[in-house]
This record gives structure tokens, sequence and C-alpha cells, in this order.
RNA sequence: GCUCCCAUCGUCUAGCGGUUAGGACGCUGGCCUCUCACGCCGGAAACAGGGGUUCGAGUCCCCUUGGGAGUACCA
């Protein structure tokens, strides 16, 4: 048997980064075990589902990299197989109407809960026989009284429900569209679905499934419930805890390679490993080593995988993420490609290699005024004075003879690097932090120092 | 309230009866150094509590406590 996995979400939100996680391990599952792995939009709910939700999950999930097979599918197209499986449910005494007003339904409820009670449908219609023509009803499944139901679980192991607990939930609404829990069980096998990974907010619906599979004759799938992600907070997450949705990460600047290897880490581990490429991740994801417990996200761990993922990528493959997040046009200056790795490695995310690539595209407007009184004072002038002399007098221009120089006018002052490095920092990039000054002087030209020294002298000490 | 799930450093986790309880992020001391970083070396930091079972329990069972989910004509 292959195996067929699905992502089921509903295009009411955004993805979110839970959403993104039961996509990833959905996905790995199947990629691992050389099956498929197919989307399904659940749109069912017509009220609340809207077609740029369902464009953002298509956007996010490719951005992942979670790829699907086949095209995706809509749940509200099937609503005739729906209908048909309740049909037979009701042909076979497995469901019944119910004709019970929202009102008498809320009522009966508050009772319940007033007399310290579950609120539970307490099956009043279960015995009627007569069908009002003029009046609407929902069809209700006709669950078991007696007995439990288990669910055997990959992750959780086997849970046991008391059937007496499980009300008779509604599956077709009094507008003739079937509900959340009908259409999973009727999509997912007519889908040929062989596991169903999801979260474990999901668990509660699964006994409820078991048993409507049972009635409809219909063989049920092997479940998977992973533990939920928590906010940073332990609450749940939600839209208070920062970029929830998938594509503000991409706008915050990280690699979707960092975004999957962090979330696979949230669950799932082997033994010591962090740093896992995808490649590696198809190779040794597994349900096994799913683990119980809900995660709290992490951004500082995030963070690192980034920068870490960051310091690995070929500068090439980030110039045209971070020429978006530039601001300014980068054709004239220096190669954005080289200016790139000069950052990579001081960065954590693409924009702050934006943000530190910036004033090699334009000269500072202003010196960060904290810097200049800690790096300038009166003995500074003389060493600008003769690393300008120098750099006139110089034949070629490289970072070795910036370097050099610099060395030489420290050695003939006698005072450090720093003392000739911070100030010449300031003076190009108007701030004190810089990738290399060798480096950076070479980037930028002869020219383009030249001037900015100057400019910036005139600033300063005039 | 009721049903169900969960419980190892601050966080993510390894551990699957016998370990000095390991790793990673973060924090922190030092080294490197022209800034910021990177890198390297070191440190602090955990088995929620109580009962059992066992020669022996972080590992198995029960209770308590604490989190979480569900309890819709949402998915």
């Amino acid at each position: 048997m292959t195996v067929r996995t699905r992502f089921a979400p509903s295009p009411t939100g955004m993805l979110h980064i839970g959403g993104a996680r039961t996509a990833l391990f959905s996905w790995l599952y199947a990629r691992h075990h050389h099956g498929e792995f197919v989307l399904r939009i659940e749109d069912t709910d017509r009220e609340r589902s809207t077609d740029e939700a369902t464009r953002v999950i298509l956007d996010g999930l490719s951005w992942l990299g979670l790829d699907w097979d086949g095209e995706p599918v809509f749940q509200a197209s099937r609503q005739a197989d729906h209908v048909r499986a309740v049909e037979q449910l009701l042909e076979q005494g497995h469901a019944y109407r119910c004709y019970c007003s929202r009102e008498e339904l809320d009522k009966m409820r508050e009772d319940q809960r007033a007399d310290g009670k579950k609120p539970m449908y307490d099956g009043r219609c279960r015995h009627r026989t007569d069908h009002p023509e003029d009046q609407p009803y929902v069809v209700r499944f006709r669950s078991p009284d007696t007995g439990e139901t288990i669910v055997r679980d990959m992750v959780l192991g086997d849970v046991a429900f008391n059937n007496a607990e499980l009300d008779d939930l509604i599956i077709l609404r009094s507008d003739g569209t079937p509900t959340y829990n009908l259409a999973v069980v009727v999509d997912d096998s007519a889908m040929a679905i062989t596991h169903v990974v999801r979260g474990s907010d999901h668990l509660n619906n699964t006994p409820r499934q078991i048993q409507l599979y049972e009635a409809l004759g219909l063989q049920a799938p092997c479940f998977a419930h992973i533990p939920l992600i928590h906010g940073p907070d332990g609450a749940k997450m939600s839209k208070r805890h920062g970029a929830v949705a998938i594509t503000e990460y991409r706008q915050a600047g990280y690699l979707p390679e960092a975004v999957n290897n962090y979330l696979a880490r949230l669950g799932w581990s082997h033994g010591d490993d962090e740093v896992f490429s995808r490649e590696q991740l198809i190779e040794l994801f597994d349900l096994e080593q799913v683990g119980k417990t809900a995660a709290r996200f992490d951004q500082a761990k995030l963070d690192w995988l980034n920068a870490h993922y960051l310091r690995q990528a070929k500068p090439e493959d980030l110039v045209d993420e971070v020429q978006q997040l530039l601001n300014v046009d980068a054709s004239q200056g220096p190669d954005l490609a080289r200016v790139i790795a000069s950052l990579q490695e001081r960065s954590k995310n693409l924009v702050e290699v934006a943000d530190g690539a910036r004033f090699f595209y334009a000269a500072p407007e202003a010196y960060q005024e904290k810097a200049v009184k800690k790096n300038f004072r009166d003995t500074t002038w003389p060493l600008l004075e003769r690393f300008l002399e120098g750099v006139e007098a110089m034949a070629d221009w490289s970072g070795e003879a910036a370097h050099t120089l610099i060395q030489q006018v420290c050695e003939a002052e006698g005072v450090n690097m720093g003392k000739l490095a911070q100030p010449l920092r300031i003076l190009v990039s108007g701030g004190p932090i810089s990738p290399p000054i060798d480096l950076t002087l070479a980037l930028l030209g002869r020219d383009e120092v030249l001037r900015r020294i100057h400019a910036g002298i005139k600033a300063l000490r005039d």
C-alpha cells in the first residue's frame, strides 16, 4: 500500500506557523515513504471561506517547497458525494432528521450546563417518525450509545472514548450542505488517504469519524495527531504573537530552509542533531520520532537557524530577495553579490543584509552621533590626513593596499588600527558597524571613498 | 463543569529500568579582533509533587498539581 497523505486547510484565514508544520510533517511522511501528498481545501463553510486565503495558503506552501501531487481538491465541489453518503446513512437507519430549532438547542445546552453536565444533544428527534414538509431540518448521525471507540493513534497510542460521551452530531445542515466530520470522512476515503496527519486539536473528532467510517462501510485511515504549537507565552498561537502568517516570515527576511528546519525540530527529533537539509529531513523523518508534548514557538532559535542558512547560502541566490528589500538602486554601485557576501556572516536575516548593504549605494547623509563622539578626537584628523595622502599617492586600489596603508599610518603614529579604522568606517558608512574596513573600502572604490572622507571631514570638523 | 491529551535545563529536545541525566538555542566568563559578527574554549541551568511496583525509576502504575484541546447547523 503506498502512503498517501493530505493537508486539508480551511481557507478562512492565513497559513500560520502551526498549519505550516502540520503540512510539513504530512509532506515529509509521504515523501519519506515515497508516497503522495495531496491538498484539499476545506471550503464547506461558504460564509467564511475566501479565494484570497486559498491563494495565500498555496503561496505559503510553495515558498516552503512543500509541493503537492495533482491539483488541489476543493471540498465544496464534492457536495454531491457528501449528500449521497448522508442519504445512504439515512436509508440504513444510521442517521435521522432533526427538526430542533437553534433556540431549542441553545436552551437545552444551557440547561445541561446549569446542571453541571456536558452539553450534548439528547436525541429528542431520534425516534420521530413524522416528516413535516414545511419545516427545516438537519440530519444527525445516530451515534452508538454503548461501548467505546478506540483511536489507534501513531503518535499518542491508543485513546479510548466512551460512546456514551459522543452525541448525535449534525452531518447535514438545514441548507443541505455537509458538515466537517462527514465531509472529511467521505473525502479522505474517496481520495484514498492512508494516513491522516493533523493537529491534536482534532483528536476529539476522531472517534466520531471512525464511527462514520464504520457506518458507511468504509476503511478508516491511520491517524497521527501531532502536538500543537503554542506562542512564546505558552498560550495558543494567535495573531497577538508576532508574525503568525507564514508569508510574514518571508517578508521579514527568513529563508524557507531555515523555517522548515526549525518547524521540523518542533516536535520531531533525530538524536542530538539540529541542522537538517530538506533531503536529510525526507530521509530521516518518521512519525515514531514525533513527541507528544506541545512546543512553544522560540523566535531566537529560528533566528539562529536562519543565520546559519544565511551564512551557507550562495550570494548570487540572495541577490533578488535583497534587491527587493533594499529600496535603492544597486545597479550603480559595487556588485551586489559581493556586498551580500561581505554581510552574510554578520546578519541573521535578509532584512539585516539589506540594511547593511544600503550605504554601499547611498552616501551617508548623517553620522551617528554616539559613534562620532566615541571615535573622533583631535588626534583623529592627522591620521585621516595621512591616510588621504597615502590614498592619493597610491597606484592601485585594493583591499590589501588599503589595509597596508592603514597599518602604516597607525604604526607611524604609534596607535592601534582601530583609531583610524573606526573613523574611516563612520565616514564612509555613517555608523560604527560595517564589514571589515579594508573590504568595505575596496568595495566602495577609491573615488567614492575619497569623496565620502572629504565630505565627512568637512561635515564633522567644521 | 464534563471528555480527551500532555509534563526532562528559560526554550526545543536526547533518554525507551542501572547515565557524572546528553545536545542545541538563549544567557554568561574568556580567546580571536579595525567595528559588528563568525569561530574556538569554559560556566550556570532540568527529571512538577506524592504514593506505589522493582534489588534498582527521569524511564512502569495510581493520585495531586499544572498546562493544552474539544464540548457549534466552524474546520
